[in-house]
DNA sequence: CCTTCCAATTCATATATATGACTGGTTGAC
DNA sequence: GTCAACCAGTCATATATATGAATTGGAAGG
């Protein structure tokens, strides 16, 4: 049984082909995070490749986090984590001191919309779906966030039921649209509280901002959402890992 | 020819004890950034264990960025490119608007200091040195550095010569006291100007600041360095990058 | 019914080996 | 002297295989 690679230049190494063919399964959704991938013997017969180069390619997603090996049990998938990425930057904790948790999310706004230019060139389309947030921790406003996605990509999105929106965009996106989000850029910078902004997050007009510009992209690489977030400067945190 | 690895948990696999061999001669430089390191059929004959095991240990290495293949020449250690890491977050150019360069560095203070709380305990001590520095560019003051370095680590570093300060000191710090940064941990927050830093920066009071708190670790992941940095809020520029 | 034990499955480590691709220097023809 | 061809050394890819370690599920036994 020989199955076959995704289109992908077969000038490439076997593994990095493997990789992406793996990579295209997984984003499609062909396996749960509950159920373990078929064994690296099992997919070296698949593929007719030994299973040191599914080692490899294995090796190369789990690095990029899609998949997590549980020795005697299996590789899974890997549930996308991205929960509380954002919220790294703001370290709240809720009134009573306990650990941090994910806000609560109240939608204001959800509408075609034509981008603005910043979103537009990102996303590389104007033709989009923009939704506005609030997101709270214990009931105080911390974050107003406004967010563009691809028309095309996400087409029935206005549509859907108010009921289907929990406090995380990202797993919607895949259940719903089958796009899976890979990574993303932060574009941090500073700036002042002013009009909507100010109001929802019942600043100061002036107040200092915290200003978070990002870009997501799925796994081919590919710009799926681009949103800006405000939040004020005087509970902004932020940790990063340089190496 | 066998010869030994550092003394390390003899029951942890081949390859991560290698790997932990080859970073402390590494870190001893034991080899410069223009040869390169022995070929992985020699450190393979050398320690007595596969090329296989030898790759998977310089895979880790590679990978932490400690070395550096070159396909057809061999494997060589990476120059500490800790450069422009700080000047990351304020994207700044030379008036002429060309490519962004290291700013130059205004020494202001060099002596032996006990540490405030919060670098203590980063640090595990209170015998520091402490340096202050004023970083420009084109003569624009942009970042007030206040630096701490154990005093023990640093011995002798009150005395040297004014001369052997570059702009950047994690050059210094390897070149005269084999300390090699490999990492490091900063903390984003904003704040507002006073006194000696709102003065050097050349900004009014109570100006809004970006402040960033480094931890710097060597190989061996001990802290060797604690700073805060501070810089104008308007100017703060920073990306990152999520996966 | 519960615990203990065992066997199968799976990933983890390690070796040995072969071939390809790239680099840098040497050789030799002109 | 110049330049092309060659070659030796090095990392890159790929295979085959063996053994160890962790987990799971079921059989055996009380």
């Amino acid at each position: 049984m020989s199955a076959q690679f995704t289109t992908s230049d077969d000038r490439l190494p076997a593994y990095v082909r493997l990789r992406d063919t793996l990579a295209s399964r997984i984003a499609k959704g062909e396996w749960t995070a509950e159920q373990p991938i078929p064994s690296e013997a099992r997919l070296a017969e698949a593929y007719q490749v030994s299973v040191g180069t599914v080692r490899k390619a294995v090796d190369g997603l789990v690095n990029e986090r899609l998949l997590e090996r549980r020795q005697g049990s299996g590789t899974f998938v890997k549930a996308p984590s991205f929960d509380a990425t954002l919220f790294r930057f703001f370290q709240l904790r809720e009134a009573d001191g306990s650990q941090l948790s994910i806000p609560s999310s109240k939608l204001i706004l959800r509408s075609r919309s034509k981008a603005p230019e910043i979103a537009a060139a990102a996303l590389g389309t104007t033709d989009t779906i923009k939704i506005v947030r609030l997101r709270s921790l214990s009931e105080v406003p911390v974050l107003f966030e406004e967010i563009y996605i691809p028309a095309e990509e996400f087409s029935g999105f206005e549509t859907l039921d108010d009921a289907d929106f929990g406090p995380l965009l990202y797993p919607l996106y895949f259940e719903k649209f089958g796009v899976l989000v890979k990574r993303a850029t932060d574009d941090l910078s500073f700036g002042r509280a002013s009009g909507q902004v100010a109001q929802q997050l019942r600043l100061e007009n002036d107040a200092p901002l915290a200003v978070i510009q990002r870009t997501a992209f799925d796994i081919e690489n590919k710009p799926v959402e681009w949103r800006i977030a405000r939040g004020s400067a005087a509970k902004f945190r932020y940790r990063t890992e340089i190496t």
